[in-house]
DNA sequence: GTCTATCGTGGAAGCGCATTCCTTCGGACG
DNA sequence: CGTCCGAAGGAATGCGCTTCCACGATAGAC
């Protein structure tokens, strides 16, 4: 039966148990041009086999000059936003032979540029980077000139809805999504908007924000500045948002949170101040998180199919890219009306 | 300034650039037991600098036989109580220049082993197996076969929550805190229990009730065998184990789904059967997975702190391993009342 | 019957690096 | 002033694999 060699089997062993030279044991494994008798290739395979014999990746990544991997970087893992893309590009990357190395920048973008350092070392042969770019220019000056060495390196580069960045990119429609669900709102009655923003430096916030504000005046609505109000791009600061908007709460009849995240917290913080959603106010968020949309009453939101953002980032990074014009592949969201607003005009 | 070499730039290119020897360039750069004298040290680095060189990874690991990969291996990364260790891993990894490659199986068992296959032909210096095994033989043999070869390469790996395997293992205390729970709940009151468990073939889900029952039994309070009702282990399933109890719901007070997920669907499938909750029945989940924190009302849950989790599992499989005896971390959960349970007896 | 394609196989080079073994040089000591 | 020793630099080897090239054998063309 199988043995178990100590160390790593190379095929050179895998050669030798089959009596055979190193070329054609590697033909016989990998298939190549060249064809490999049945017998010996029945023999090859076989060893292997009993051998339990797995490719030294490195060395034949060394051998051919291109290696399997694929990177991903994201904000945070844990965010469902970015586990669900990360998911996409999981499932799309099944059966393809290829690695996924995940990078986590914590939300610290010039973790960004270590990371494709990294994964340069690694020579990935492509990359993937979700996450709204903050428009902090050093670190932004940094990334782009890091991103021109690893494609003069021979990697391909996907960004995930970051127009600004000259790479292949798969554009989420956060402004149209946002005009989109202003449109809805108003449709629905609502006139007095607040809404909560995220940083001003995370562009997606800042799409959406402009999306909405331009829906809203389509139908002839100003948003007042003064209802639009900053946080973080996360639960708390969804709440810390409302909070702060909760002093003139009653100018208002509806509020859109920028994420769901946020969404939660904010209703969260609704709750505590007494108001009921959707009576006393209409409430709005983006994204549709799946593990949100139980929360009650459930949100109305921008569906943004993540999985599939992720999954077209994969294909666009692994086919042939032309760096003279960088490709688009524009992702739409669809609104969703649920509990969170009224359902008619009051 | 720095130039755009086409291609990849090599240490020999550094060298030739320094114009010092390849030996002297290695070992300025990565620093070795030799020293370089202070002149050539800094004309190499220069020369890296201005050449933007980042050193062929598979080529070093080649050369000193080890990488610097260790491979995370998740059943879901889009589930939530994946993603957390996840996020857990990646923390613990930061800084520590390692590179974490992560496979997700999508819950089929058999890729678990093809991703073993795979992380083993990099040789990946470890890996981490989260996700409970499920006990189907055949796969199982597969797996624990696998492992065997991967650590006879000089691999170390680590499960998390699944003691069956011969490996270091993080051990979430399951039991305990399903059994801790159920003491809290009785606690509150609670007499007539209902369980929403997840797939049988899942340890994480057969300890949970395990311990439930156990709880209970300590309170002399017995299980009926009729109120545990089986699903998948995610809100649909546990949505779908909760209408299937919902036609003896009259005789129960209190129904524990073995996971927040569960919970969460269970929640939803009262609400549109005309259940309020906590005043016709109690909830409880586990896990406390932070996205589902605010659902109201709030889950009454066993709080894991799942990034610890995978921290933990970071450290373990970094640390030099003793395969005599399979080191164990045993992480412990914590009851977390909240409003999905009333919090004074009837 | 010889001469040229074709195919299957083996030999060997080389991918980019770390590292071992030599060589050289300078200084300290007798 | 000669010898020895340590330190710093360089040449060369090898990690495990792919692939180019060479070679012998077989088959087809004339």
């Amino acid at each position: 039966m199988a043995e178990q060699p100590r160390g790593s089997v190379t095929l050179m062993d895998v050669a030798a148990r089959a009596g055979v030279s190193l070329a054609t044991a590697s033909r016989a494994l990998n298939g190549s041009t060249r064809k490999v008798g049945d017998d010996l290739r029945e023999r090859v395979l076989a060893a292997a086999r009993s051998l339990n014999y797995a490719a030294n990746a490195q060395a034949q990544a060394m051998a051919r000059g291109r290696t399997n991997v694929v990177g991903l970087v994201v904000h945070d893992i844990a965010d469902p936003y970015f586990s669900s893309i990360a998911a996409g590009v999981m499932e799309a990357a099944e059966g393809q032979r290829v690695l996924v190395t995940l990078g986590s920048t914590l939300r610290r973008p010039e973790r960004e540029v270590d990371y494709l350092v990294a994964l340069r070392g690694q020579r990935s042969r492509a990359v993937i980077l979700a996450g709204s770019r903050m428009d902090d220019s050093p670190v932004a000056d940094a990334l782009r000139r890091e991103i021109d060495i690893f494609e003069n390196d021979g990697g391909n580069v996907v960004a995930i809805s970051q127009k600004q960045l000259p790479v292949d990119t798969v554009v989420i429609e956060n402004r149209l999504g946002a005009r989109d669900l202003a449109t809805s709102l108003v449709g629905l009655g609502y006139r007095r908007f607040g809404v909560l923003a995220g940083p001003d430096a995370v562009l997606t916030a800042r799409d959406r924000v402009h999306g909405f504000r331009e829906g809203l005046g389509r139908s002839g609505i100003d948003l007042d500045p003064a209802f639009v109000v900053h946080g973080a791009f996360t639960r708390d600061g969804g709440h810390q948002a409302m909070s702060a908007l909760l002093g003139r709460i009653g100018e208002l009849d509806c509020v859109f949170a920028v994420n769901d995240v946020m969404a939660v917290g904010a209703m969260v913080a609704a709750r505590e101040h007494g108001l009921e959603i959707p009576r006393d106010l209409g409430l709005a968020g983006f994204d549709d998180i799946s593990t949100l949309r139980d929360v009650n009453p459930a949100l109305t939101t921008v569906r943004l199919p993540l999985e599939k953002v992720g999954a077209s980032a994969f294909e666009l990074v692994m086919s042939a890219a032309d760096r003279t014009k960088p490709r688009t592949r524009r992702i739409k969201g669809e609104v969703v009306l649920r509990q969170s607003t009224r359902t008619t005009a009051p």
